[in-house]
This record gives C-alpha cells, structure tokens and sequence, in this order.
DNA sequence: GCGACAG
DNA sequence: ATCTTGTCGC
C-alpha cells in the first residue's frame, strides 16, 4: 500500500496566505487541497509536557459556537490527567455544516479559545478527523496547520475510506485507507463499543498518533483530553 | 445517476 | 451538532 507521502518539515507562513473563513463550498474545498500540502505527518514534537483537548458545541439553535479546550498535565504514570486549565469560548456560527468542510465551520472558533489559553500544550487532540479526509484537511489538521502545533484526529464515526473489520479486544486496531493511500487507524478504545478513527492533524505520525491516545484512554471510550473537552463543550462537565 | 457523508 | 425521558446494563 502506497505510504502518504508527507510535505517536508516546514513551517507554513500563515500571514502570507489568503485565508477566509467564509467561502463558498467551492472555494473552500480548493483551499482544503492547497493547505493540505503543508500537513506533516512525521514526528515533530517537543518533549510533551501538557496535551490539549478540543470539541465545538453550539447554541441558540447553531446561531453560536461554542468550542471548548481542556489543558492536562500528561503523566507516564497514566491517566487520569490532572486538569489544569479549562476554555470556553463563544462567536457567532459562520457557516452550515457541509460534510467535508467541518474546519471551516469549527476552527475559527477553537483558535479563538486557544487565544485565551494561559498554558499551551505541546500535543493537541481534536473531535473530528485529521488527514482521514477526502483533501486529507480534516479539522485536525486544519487546526494543527493554524496552530503550528501537533494535532490528532480522534472521530467517532468515519468520514471516508475503508477497513477491514477490527478485533474486538481494547486496543485492537485496522489501518483505514483511501484512493490507495494509508489514511489512519480503526481503534477499538473499549470493549463492546464502536471504534474509533484516529488520524494524524499535523506534525505527527500514524504511529504516534495511535500511540498517545492509546496513551491517554482511561475508562471510557474517548481518550481523556477529547473526552473532558466534550464535557465542557456539551456543557455537562465543570465550568468552574 | 445513486448512495455516503466528521460534527 | 442539537432537540429530548426513560430505561437497560455493567
């Protein structure tokens, strides 16, 4: 199977590119393609000290999004994570939901909650799909590319490619693939549950990937930082 | 043309 | 994602 060949290790010079967030689903899905020449998907990780969650909730209806980030302190002891920090941060819903371009509706919102992070975290995992994606630009790596951090897709359900079926025990795996191409992994997270699709954003490999959310599962069937996010996100979790 | 389709 | 109550199971 043909290997994604990743960008070289560059850092994408943001301020140079023409970047709207409200485009046209024509226009978004070309700029999908254009950014996605600068996703890496090789290592390029500081030590990690702390790992970011991110989910995005919405409001009035879907007028307001709501995207929400959790810090942990990452230990190799293993979870549970102490929490150190928790964002909210709220801004009028730009676009519909148009399968493929989740980033464009997402993104704007969690760079916003980013913005007002005190600790930022080396290591950032994402609801939704990495390089999993039709143009390889899932919110993930969108995300990641904007951030110049390393991200992980962590979704819950499939975007697009295929799988053989996965083992049932916790921690069995199946790679995913697209049009020939290695795309992510099928994780089952728990026993008895749907798994989970797991991407590379940005700035990590397949292998790493897995390898930290395997890292960060605890006792339920998302990965610790996703699932506090989505606590917050959906408004159940703490606000404190 | 007919389905599939992250959150 | 969100709208919504109770309910089955570990």
């Amino acid at each position: 199977m043909a290997m994604r060949p990743c960008a070289a290790v560059s850092v994408l010079d943001r301020s140079a590119i023409e970047h709207p967030w409200d485009l046209a689903p024509e226009k978004a899905r070309a700029l999908q393609s254009r950014l996605a020449q600068h996703v890496v998907c090789a290592d390029a990780i500081d030590p990690v000290g702390h790992i970011g969650g991110v989910d995005i909730g919405f409001e009035d209806g879907g007028d307001t999004t709501r995207a929400a980030v959790v810090v942990v302190k990452y230990s190799p002891e293993g979870p549970p994570f102490e929490v150190v920090e928790q964002v909210v941060h709220r801004e009028p819903t730009r676009m519909a939901y148009v399968p493929g371009l989740l980033s464009f509706r997402e993104v704007p919102a969690a760079l916003g909650a980013f913005a007002k992070l005190e600790t930022q975290p080396e290591l950032v995992m994402v609801d939704g799909q990495g390089i999993a994606h039709p143009r390889r630009l899932g919110v993930a790596s969108h995300l990641g590319l904007w951030l110049d951090l390393p991200t992980i897709g962590v979704a819950k359900s499939r975007l697009c490619g295929t799988h053989a079926s996965v083992g049932e025990h916790r921690g069995d795996w199946t790679p995913l693939e697209h049009k020939g191409e290695r795309i992510g992994a099928v994780l089952r997270s728990r026993v008895n549950v749907k798994p989970l699709y797991i991407s590379p954003g940005h700035r990590i490999s397949f292998d790493s990937a897995l390898t930290w959310v395997v890292r960060c599962l605890y006792r339920t069937k998302l990965p610790e930082p996703t699932r506090l996010a989505d606590r917050l996100a959906s408004r159940r979790g703490p606000i404190n």
